[in-house]
DNA sequence: TACTCCACGGGTACAGTGTTCCCATGACAG
DNA sequence: CTGTCATGGGAACACTGTACCCGTGGAGTA
């Protein structure tokens, strides 16, 4: 049937539907992508998504990917170990550009093309360092989680202040009084030191000390 | 107003509330979890849960403290990274009882008192080996991010097996055919070498190869 | 040109969801 | 006994994803 193109020409396409979605959920979180409103945002029915799309599952796997397919590789080095931290901070980046994707990508794992790619390249990086296969797969599979799992903490808080429609400062205080409350029962000495004298705040800092800790064992473990 | 028991004495409780909504969650999945099937478990009226919960998203924070308050922290011995190791495998095993847990734990990061009292118990190991507070929070924080994000991805397989309903014989066979033609394109030597080369199936392999590199890492890092 | 076909757009409907509002019930304080 | 009030629970609302159905219009064929 090559190239049939009875009936009308698609005013929709799934290249439109997932950009919309993709501008929708980065514009207004996970929770506020439903169909209805994809389709208010193209101006289009409903239910006309499902004839590029066969439902919401897919839609967001399809988001996924094409997330992915902006995230370019940085340029490589002779230094294979800063070239996984590039890796790493590349796709750290994509994520915080795309809140939703760091939250949804824990609980399925997309497998478009354009992962596949961003997972060989990171596969090529660990492979200037072993020949092993089986060790550079968990080597790329302890760094994309370590990331993923990082920026969804990260991002924790800022979706918990836009669902209760707190203001960061409003939020602030409300846990403060809490951890104080906390604090002052005494039962956590390391809890109330962490509290107190710790200066872990910046997200950054954060990422950049688990990065430097994760990729030293690696090297460490594949020499 | 000192213990006022005026009115009906409770056949609900928060506690009762929560222990159904794990079992439920549990045997079926986050997406199971409805009110409206927790009240049916409990035999009581849909809108009742809510005068002991403030919300859903609430008793899900309940629900996330009550497996850290099963959890108990593993003996310590003389050797600090050995004990933290300890409390990152307790921790899996904790989170591979309530899969719910790792997926969810991704987007709110709960405050409750007993995931204060595990924290603490961790803050207490690391400053075995640093005074610096810190670092001793973010050596904590990479370890959980690594633990929570290796257990969320070990399980997404097995959601979308129970979402689609297919047994793993059939889900293999399907993603096995689409790997097979990203492959035939050669597009992507080094996933090819992964797929047809790398013997990574066992989730407990990887987490202890992940969890290793991350504790070498540290252990550098801090001395 | 006339006819047929069918991919597409989209309305309706259904089974769910979390949650608010309201009322009835029953046990305790006075 | 009377009044108070925490509790249980029904009705309703504004949502959700999506299966089913129908109308339309442009392209291929006779």
């Amino acid at each position: 049937m090559r190239d049939r193109q009875r009936g009308a020409r698609p005013a929709l396409t799934e290249e439109k539907i997932v950009r919309a979605a993709i501008a929708l959920a980065d514009a207004e979180g996970l929770d506020a992508l439903s169909m209805r409103r994809i389709a208010a945002e193209l101006g289009s029915g409903t239910t006309s998504l499902y004839r590029h799309i066969t439902g919401k599952d897919e839609l967001i796997e399809l988001m996924a990917n094409a997330v992915f397919a902006e995230l370019e590789p940085p340029a490589g080095t002779d230094d294979w170990l800063a070239d996984l931290a590039a890796h790493g901070r590349a796709l750290r980046a994509a994520l915080l550009r795309h809140p939703w994707l760091a939250q949804q990508g824990m609980r399925r794992q997309a497998l478009g093309p354009d992962v596949i790619r961003q997972s060989d390249h990171m596969l090529g990086v660990v492979h200037r360092a072993t020949d092993d296969a089986s060790q550079a797969a968990m080597v790329v599979e302890s760094l994309t989680t370590f990331v993923l799992g990082s920026v969804a903490a990260q991002l924790s808080d800022l979706e918990v202040q836009r669902k209760t429609g707190m203001t960061e400062v409003e939020w602030q205080r409300a846990v403060g009084e809490y951890v104080q409350q906390v604090i002052d029962t005494g039962q956590f000495p390391h809890f109330n030191r962490r509290i107190l004298e710790a200066d872990d705040r910046d997200p950054e800092a954060r990422f950049e000390f688990g990065l430097a800790c994760l990729l030293t064992g690696i090297r460490q473990v594949l020499s």
